[in-house]
DNA sequence: TCTGATGATTGGGC
DNA sequence: GCCCAATCATCAGA
């Protein structure tokens, strides 16, 4: 109350300032022609106190008393309506509320009694809580905005989400095939978010917009009876589309986080993992067995073997890396393998020696350009098999017991399966210092030849 | 569904 | 930058 007090105070004050402050001598006279403006604007006043006062049933009571349910039950206290009468300036006005209502509203000081009450709220309550409303642009939204632009889910089409794809087929390391459908299907995936994204958007905004509209109608409506500023109106706006842009921002996060998962679904190469092809399998094991002594395969010899088995350098590199660390741990397990691998290596490099001593040309191991690498003729299977058809090549001593496995493999007992059922070949015997002794450095860091060159091998 | 195989990734060492 | 070792995640066969 001593609110309302004060305001009362500051309002007959005002009211008399807007009047008088003019200075006009007119004016005054208009004043007291007019009867006692002072003393109206005091009823008035009055009046709307005594309204807010008033609870609903009090009001409910003093303004329909011949309807509320405490006069239906028959009570005639007078003094409800004397009340109610006694609140009346002049005495002249009805009791009734619709007509006291029409009465304020039709009273000659209601427009500047209501821009003074406007005024004044504004700059009271409204001015703190503008203090507090005015908030910075969110970073995170920004965020959310760039990463949704950067995608291609907001703005134009083009762009982000095609270049991801692009990344996630590159990264995918498949064929081009496979790339194309990849990519597609990222584009696909990317293009329903978008649509989701776009779709929602648009309702989120249509609902602001309805739902703008009709608290601005209700607003403009009661601001007949009470105090609304349009500057209220603006900051009511203001609010609801803050409302709805906390709306919006959910909408955005969860967008980025469906792209997030799609893209990690397309750029996650362990999800992508397919298992190399029986061929390119073949080769590369051809290549480690028939190198097992230094299985560190130059660049070069990377890039060769990537090309044969149509995979990249790096998957080459984590195939021998693999490799190698799960022979060393389980060569027992690799045995037959090794088995295989040796004897398949020996008889290619048998049937290429027989071509070549046909044309009367001999085989030249290391005629290839320095850096490349021949399968069939390079390596320890190629020097067992010198060994084997008694061409008398240097051999590293390491070398000996799977070479004498291969003669046995292949003049002797002339089967893979007796071979590996009698586990002569013995891969871990071969050098006391290679790589597999792993009490030992390995040879990669103190081989015969730069490290990982194919060539150590022969020359070893 | 389970399990072994396998390609890829990660962190540390050199 | 390469390698090793551990680990993850997926594939593929039983």
């Amino acid at each position: 109350m001593d609110d309302q007090t004060r305001m009362l105070t500051g309002l007959t004050g005002l009211a008399g300032l807007a009047q008088a402050d003019v200075g006009d001598p007119d004016s005054v006279r208009k004043q007291q022609s007019l009867g006692q403006p002072q003393q109206d604007i005091g009823d008035i006043l009055q009046q709307i106190m005594a309204i807010t006062d008033e609870s609903l049933d009090e009001a409910q009571a003093r303004c329909w008393p011949e309807e509320s349910p405490a006069h239906w039950g028959g009570s005639d206290d007078p003094t409800e309506g004397g009340r109610a009468g006694g609140g009346m300036a002049g005495g002249g006005l009805p009791l009734n509320f619709q007509h006291r209502k029409h009465a304020l509203n039709c009273h000659r000081m209601k427009p500047a009694l209501f821009s003074v009450l406007c005024e004044i709220k504004e700059k009271t309550v409204l001015s703190i809580r503008g203090v507090q409303e005015e908030d910075p642009p969110d970073p995170q939204i920004m965020r959310l905005d760039n990463m949704l632009l950067a995608e291609g889910v907001s703005g134009p089409e083009k762009g982000g989400g095609s270049a991801a794809a692009a990344a996630a087929a590159a990264a995918a390391g498949g064929s081009p095939t496979d790339s194309s459908i990849e990519h597609s299907d990222y584009r696909a995936k990317l293009a329903q978010i978008r649509q989701i994204y776009h779709s929602e958007l648009e309702k989120y905004e249509q609902a602001c917009s309805e739902f703008t509209n009709h608290v601005m109608n209700l607003l403009r409506e009661q601001s007949r009876t009470r105090p609304i500023s349009p500057k209220e109106i603006e900051r009511m706006v203001a609010i609801i589309h803050r409302k709805f842009s906390s709306i919006q921002m959910q909408l955005k996060q969860s967008t980025c986080e469906a792209v997030m998962i799609l893209r990690s679904r397309f750029l996650d190469a362990r999800r992508k993992r397919r298992n190399f092809n029986k061929q390119a399998t073949e080769v590369l094991n051809e290549y480690f067995y028939s190198h097992l002594s230094n299985p560190y395969p130059s660049e070069e010899a990377k890039e060769e073997l990537a090309k044969k088995c149509a995979i990249t350098v790096s998957q080459v590199s984590n195939w021998f890396g693999n490799k190698r660390i799960r022979y060393k741990k389980n060569i027992g397990k690799f045995q037959e393998e090794a088995n295989l691998y040796a004897v398949k290596t020996a008889v290619d490099a048998a049937n290429v020696s027989a071509q070549a001593s046909q044309a009367n040309s001999p085989a030249t191991p290391n005629s290839g350009s320095p850096g490349s690498y021949s399968l069939s003729h390079t390596g320890d299977a190629y020097l067992s098999l010198r060994s084997l058809n008694g061409e008398g090549l240097n051999i590293a001593p390491s070398l000996q017991p799977q070479v004498d496995t291969l003669h046995r493999a292949t003049h002797l007992t002339g089967g893979y399966e007796e071979l590996s059922g009698s586990g002569l070949y013995t891969p871990h015997r071969l050098d006391a210092n290679s790589w597999q002794d792993t009490t030992t450095p390995p040879p990669v860091t103190s081989p015969p030849g730069p490290p990982g060159s194919v060539h150590s091998d022969t020359s070893n």
